[in-house]
DNA sequence: TACCAGGTCCTCG
DNA sequence: CGAGGACATGGT
């Protein structure tokens, strides 16, 4: 199985992704956070909610702002908002330990200092924000060449015979056989959750229709 | 109706 | 460690 062949095929099969959505970095981690383990349907119902109250930035400016204003909601306002994602009850919780973080690092900016190494180890020791969320947020907001590995990721790599025992040893397999690129990095894990959601589903995969069932 | 979704944490062995 | 359960809403 060649992996560079796969991620080509998937480029031409479904077009680019341009992930990840969202108007700013603070929007990205947000989302980020909330469609931990949801579909993201619901995180745009969310994230309608912050901006209909002002909540999230339309660009990058006065972000901090906007995260203080965040920070500063009650609990029960706060879980109000993200409700249609589910699982509210401890999101809440990773958003504000995430902005309390991001407020006393003094912003993106700052953290941007960091090396990969520093700035993921930081990123993962938050409660509530793991290893796929944390490399969501190194790859698409800090623009570090780190994988994301999503259960989508694993379930297609299984069905292809590829059985490793954890997060990070997914991760290095597919970064020692890809180009360390940030784009091609975006895109392939884009595109893989597109495989996930339309063709290598849970129950009744549809491999006949597949674009990449030549690699089985 | 059940099951699934762009996970993470906690508890037990 | 690693397996297994809890967390919760919305769509099919």
């Amino acid at each position: 199985m060649d992996l560079w062949d796969i991620y080509k095929t998937l480029l031409n099969y479904f077009g680019k992704q341009n992930w990840w959505p969202g108007d700013s970095k603070l929007e990205i981690c947000i989302g980020a956070i909330l469609v931990q383990n949801t579909n993201w349907k619901n995180v745009e119902k969310a994230i309608e909610n912050f901006k209909k109250l002002n909540l999230l930035p339309t660009d990058e400016k006065n972000y901090l702002k906007f995260a203080q204003k965040i920070y500063n909601l009650r609990n029960e306002k706060l879980k109000e908002i993200i409700k249609p994602c589910g699982f509210y009850n401890s999101k809440v919780k990773t958003i504000k330990n995430f902005l309390k973080f991001l407020i006393e690092n003094k912003g993106f900016e700052e953290l941007n200092k960091l090396s990969d190494k520093e700035l993921r180890n930081k990123l993962i020791s938050i409660k509530g924000i793991g290893n796929e969320t944390a490399d969501a947020i190194m790859l698409y907001v800090f623009n570090r060449a780190s994988f994301v590995i999503s259960n989508y990721t694993i379930r297609i790599l299984k069905r292809h015979g590829i059985e490793l025992k954890n997060y990070v040893e997914y991760k290095n397999f597919i970064e020692i056989k890809i180009p360390k690129d940030i784009e091609v990095y975006k895109e392939f894990h884009a595109l893989l959750v597109e495989v996930g959601k339309n063709f290598c589903k849970k129950l009744n995969p549809i491999c006949e229709k597949c674009p990449i069932n030549f690699y089985l």
